[in-house]
DNA sequence: CATATGATGAAACATATGTTGCATTGGCCC
DNA sequence: GGGCCAATGCAACATATGTTTCATCATATG
């Protein structure tokens, strides 16, 4: 979606006029309207005047609208045959330029993706799902690499619910609440290899006290999954040099959303309204004074 | 192509006129431009009349061209939101079962990762990987539920380079090092909406103090892209509660590893080995001895 | 408060568009 | 060959389109 269109307007839209903003937000909103309707029509669904397209167009550089139009159409010509398939030629890249690496790691993570609708994998979220929503506290604990996708889900975990609790590591002392945990307790822990130590301690101790364990890890032999613990095992291999996270990633990010789901659907449709409340609000403004604190 | 357009024209195409049957093979074989371009011009490349265009239409039982036009829009539209576009509208949000909802979430994050092959982000990738691989420190900053990501990108670049500074918010103190940067350096920042105040405002110093800035975001206007900022832009639509960061996360991984990859290759192989031999070590023993501190 | 600057809406404009009427052509049957 | 009819090309039409102009309005500046 972004083409030449999104990078001029980003570079003007705050100095823009509001009706040549609402126009612009219109166009960026629906793109392939923007290339199969006519200006009029577009300026009729976007409730602006016909004039304002043309003062839109012209303000970010373009000689008319019709290039805006042209802009978008070709767009949508390039990404339906990309789609298709036959995108390879119209990207000559050459071998292991940043491009093509890129290319390769995103192309990479979306087979990873597609694997990971396994059905045990499926049923082990619905089973930690169930698990953490029951917890009267619920722990998070990652270290490293690991350390963003744990604290991610307790990120979302606290949006709706008290009970989250992230076991950081400050001044040394972070995995303190775990020795008051017990069997009411959860705890989320991600770990890859090679795991680090205080992590692999610290489940142990959990697993020790009762503490229910969920582990997000990379492979069956683990040394997080402790016994009656939950696996969830996902690819960690990558094209770079350091293990993927992404699909932990998302795996921590179902999970959060699974246990949100099951947790209280009333707290859940007031947040849900309030973020895209905000989110609508803001997101078009570069106006410091729109943005949440 | 399976509109109208094409049962019908089986129908009678044999019945046709010469003209309107030259007409209707050069509409067959060009469906896009069927779509996107005026009838005069469709006339014009198919070696044909205007007129022919409308009888041809009007044989086929269509109240004229316009018929025939729209029918090709609309089937371009849902090709292009069928193959792997925008998912919005057809997000199955609650779904029933938690292993449904794990289904959708993860076939939803799958489409999304196909979604970012486009040329403008790997253009954007590789732009932003020569900034950072380049700069003489790059800050990572990042809040709330983009915290995670912006950490990531750190931690990955951290072990590679020295270079690498968070900006936390330790005490509040931890926006001071970008008081004492320059254009020399640069900022990896990620934010969706709705913005956090603090961040957007941060991006505004470093923009004004010149420091070169790459935002990870969700969109051409987000705030975060200040002039002559290197914008990545993701999806964050989601099938949860709150916004999918995990197309970020993935960004944020990748460029990581470009910068890494450009920035030294021999530290990068020794790092590489060193990190595997450390993996097969620990992956198949449960032993805590045999883990990393 | 007066003024100037720019945004906005309405209308006018030239142009391109989709369509239709009409004349010409070309082929077919009697 | 003559007459007929569909097919084709051309031109005119009404309309919609993209653009520009101008008057009005809001707002900021002095």
């Amino acid at each position: 979606m972004t083409h030449a269109f999104a990078t001029r307007l980003s570079a003007h839209f705050a100095t823009l006029p509001v009706q040549m903003q609402k126009a612009a937000r219109w166009v960026l909103e629906h793109p392939q309207d923007a290339a199969l309707l006519s200006m009029r029509e577009q300026a009729r669904r976007a409730g602006v005047q016909p004039a304002t397209m043309t003062r839109l167009a012209q303000a970010l550089g373009f000689d008319g609208y019709d290039a805006v139009r042209a802009l978008h159409a070709q767009s949508m010509r390039h990404a339906q045959q990309g789609l298709s398939g036959r995108a390879e030629e119209r990207l000559p890249l050459e071998a292991g330029s940043p491009e093509a690496a890129a290319r390769a790691m995103l192309t990479h993570a979306g087979e990873q993706m597609g694997q990971m609708t396994r059905p045990d994998l499926l049923d082990a979220l619905a089973q930690a799902a169930q698990i953490l929503g029951q917890a009267r506290r619920v722990f998070s604990l990652g270290r490293r690499s690991s350390h963003a996708v744990a604290w991610h889900f307790h990120y979302a975990l606290s949006l709706v619910s008290d009970r989250a609790q992230f076991l950081g590591d400050a001044a040394g002392s972070g995995l303190d609440p775990l020795l008051r945990a017990g069997p009411q307790d959860a705890l989320l822990v991600c770990g890859v290899a090679p795991y680090t130590r205080s992590v692999v301690e610290a489940v142990a101790q959990a697993h020790a006290q009762r503490v229910q364990v969920v582990a997000l890890t990379d492979g069956p032999l683990s040394p997080l999954i402790v016994p009656d613990a939950v696996a969830l095992i996902v690819p960690t291999h990558s094209a770079s040099f350091l293990h993927s996270m992404t699909p932990a990633f998302l795996i921590a990010e179902i999970l959060a959303a699974l246990v949100a789901r099951a947790d209280d659907p009333a707290t859940l449709a007031r947040l849900d309204g309030l973020d895209r409340q905000l989110a609508a609000l803001n997101t078009f403004f570069h106006d410091p004074k729109e943005v949440s604190p």
